[in-house]
DNA sequence: ACATTAAGTGATT
DNA sequence: AATCACTTAATGT
């Protein structure tokens, strides 16, 4: 399990820390499908990905779930470090969309390791720069791109993250996730198979063409 | 064979 | 693009 740590982070973090990495923080096994942090939950930890993929979605008034970003492995939590700093409760929702291995480090070492390790810096910095580049991402997606398009963006994330073209899913689920209705998905599925993008079965999708 | 769940369709707003 | 009210198709028991 060390091994997977080192060969992950062995560029990224100097030797010192992750010696430190090591002796603080815990392995964890997620099964697929878990609600690993709800809202309002305490952070005791920060995350750093080994493996999985893990989806972190927000929650409207209503309690329509929509999806914010994808944090896969080599990744951590900038929503953790947010709350870490400000000692703040979670505003966001991790579910796995995978079996995920998580290295879980105790949130009382951050203010420590910012100050003495400059690879850590480095390290939390660029997470907030990725994740603020992945934000406006689907807010350009969401303010710009029609439904269509969406389903699309969003089909070929999901094959990206899971590392593959053919997807489990239904048309429902699509629709949950993107905060539309069933119909209007199974409409726009239906053109974009016409254009050859993706092809369909029952349960299933099967992302055909990267192309926009 | 029957019930359940996923997906398709036309009409309406 | 959303919703309703069905219909049709695929699967599980």
């Amino acid at each position: 399990m060390e091994k997977l740590l080192r060969e992950q982070y062995k560029y990224i973090f100097e030797e010192d820390l992750l010696k430190e990495i090591v002796k603080e923080g815990q392995v964890r096994k997620v099964d697929q499908g878990v609600c690993m942090i709800d809202m309002g939950d305490e952070l005791t930890h920060m995350p750093l990905i080994l493996s999985g993929a893990i989806k972190i979605v927000d929650e409207d008034k209503e309690g329509h779930e929509y999806l914010l970003y994808y944090l896969e492995k080599g990744d951590s939590c900038a929503m953790t470090m947010n709350c870490c700093i400000g000692g703040k409760k979670s505003e966001i929702r991790a579910i796995s969309e995978t079996p995920v291995l998580i290295y879980m480090i105790p949130i009382q070492r951050m203010d420590d390791w910012l100050v003495r390790f400059k690879s850590w810096r480095a390290f939390v910095l660029d997470s907030y720069n990725s994740r603020l580049k992945e934000m406006l991402e689907t807010i350009d997606t969401l303010a710009f791109h029609n439904m269509e398009q969406r389903i699309y963006k969003y089909l070929k994330d999901r094959a990206m993250v899971l590392n593959s073209p053919e997807l489990e899913i239904t048309h429902a689920k699509i629709a949950n996730d993107l905060n539309t209705s069933r119909v209007v998905v199974s409409r726009l599925i239906k053109k974009l198979i016409l254009d050859n993008k993706i092809a369909t079965n029952r349960n299933h999708v099967k992302v055909l063409a990267f192309s926009a």
